[in-house]
DNA sequence: TTTTAATATAATTGC
DNA sequence: GCAATTATATTAAT
């Protein structure tokens, strides 16, 4: 089997995935993950398979101390699971939402005012708050550095290598360019590539190489 | 002008930010706010603004002290301003934090990741800490009976009527759920509405004229 | 020491 | 993917 680096990646991810959610069946974005076709599609991620065991160790650790605390998450919702808990929110959100007035549907800007009609603020709502090693934090900062959107092929990979499962990631880079870039976009002096300077960069096949640790 | 209630608590809100970050632009968010087309939107406040005035000639001293509080704070910063401190505050999260010994990486707790070397000096790493009168206090305590989670309007006349800004709003609200609620979540007696048992009673439109003083 | 304002960040929701 | 929020954890001022 030649090119199954990244099908192993794919492989690893669906597996965190079982871990992240042990007593539940995988969400619907997950779920869509492993289908055929999607499977189909990875095909130009040319990735150092052999270097990249630098943060093996610390992920089976890590491994292991997620899953108590997922667990203890789940334990909240041990019957219904994540998608019964999600359709509840989302009855609640579409339920009880204010209908827009033209005005605000016309609005170009969104705007931030939210109706105080879409509260439920259950606390078996949110997820067990995961913090990151010292390790894997500097990864993910490096990772940011390099490409602040990875694909989700890359964030298999960088799964696979820190051992965070792949939502978890993509969670990280969301909150780390909302928290970052924006700054940035702000202030004189950038510290982080933008989005837009960044564009035709992310996909630049040199830059691969230093993801592997 | 009939319907200026609602535009004239979002004027005042921005005016009391100018306040609160007397020699610096608005933060993103708060610019955010004052775009024209956000204005459009105010129609559903039904609030008595002529039963409000209780607080005002507190609010005037607290104002006043306020302002010299906040000044204080700003002239640690006079040129760089929010942002910058913002970004030096990441700076240094991002790359001097000491290397965890294994146990410590290892915690199911959150494991603390703090430099002792690259900290900002303590003076200017935080905000002058603010501190309210016990009249507003009551009065974000009663807000806070009546719905602890305030959307943006409430907050605005919130602000208005107390002369806090409204981010020192926003997280006296923030602060005081993660005490309060959680308080409750965890014991038997429950003093407040929990989130579950509040549901249904933020939007009695009967509870809407107590805001107001 | 205790309380609580301020900060940082993971998680959620709606668009 | 982003904006705005929430929960959560921690720091630091009173």
């Amino acid at each position: 089997m030649a090119c199954d680096a990244e099908l192993e990646q794919i492989v690893y991810t669906v597996l965190t995935l079982q871990d992240d959610y042990p007593c539940l069946s995988p969400p619907p974005r997950d779920q869509h993950m492993v289908s055929p076709s999607f499977l189909g599609i990875f095909h130009d991620l040319h990735s150092n398979m052999e270097t990249k065991g630098c943060l093996q160790e610390r992920q089976k650790h890590q491994n292991r101390s997620m899953k108590i605390q997922l667990q203890e998450w789940s334990e909240k919702t041990p019957l219904e699971g994540i998608s019964i808990e999600i359709q509840k929110n989302n009855a609640y959100a579409k339920g009880t939402k204010r209908s827009l007035s033209e005005d605000e549907a016309h609005e170009t800007k969104r705007s931030k005012i939210q109706s105080e009609k879409l509260q439920p603020p259950v606390s078996t709502r949110y997820r067990k708050r995961t913090n990151y090693s010292k390790e894997q934090t500097i990864f993910l900062q490096n990772q940011f550095d390099i490409n602040p959107y990875p694909d989700f092929v890359r964030r298999c990979s960088i799964a696979k290598i820190t051992g965070i499962p792949e939502p978890r990631i993509q969670v990280w880079f969301q909150n780390r360019r909302a928290r970052h870039l924006l700054k940035a976009t702000n202030s004189q002096e950038r510290k982080a590539p933008c989005a837009e300077t960044f564009t035709g960069f992310i996909y630049k096949e040199s830059h691969y190489p230093d993801i592997w640790c």
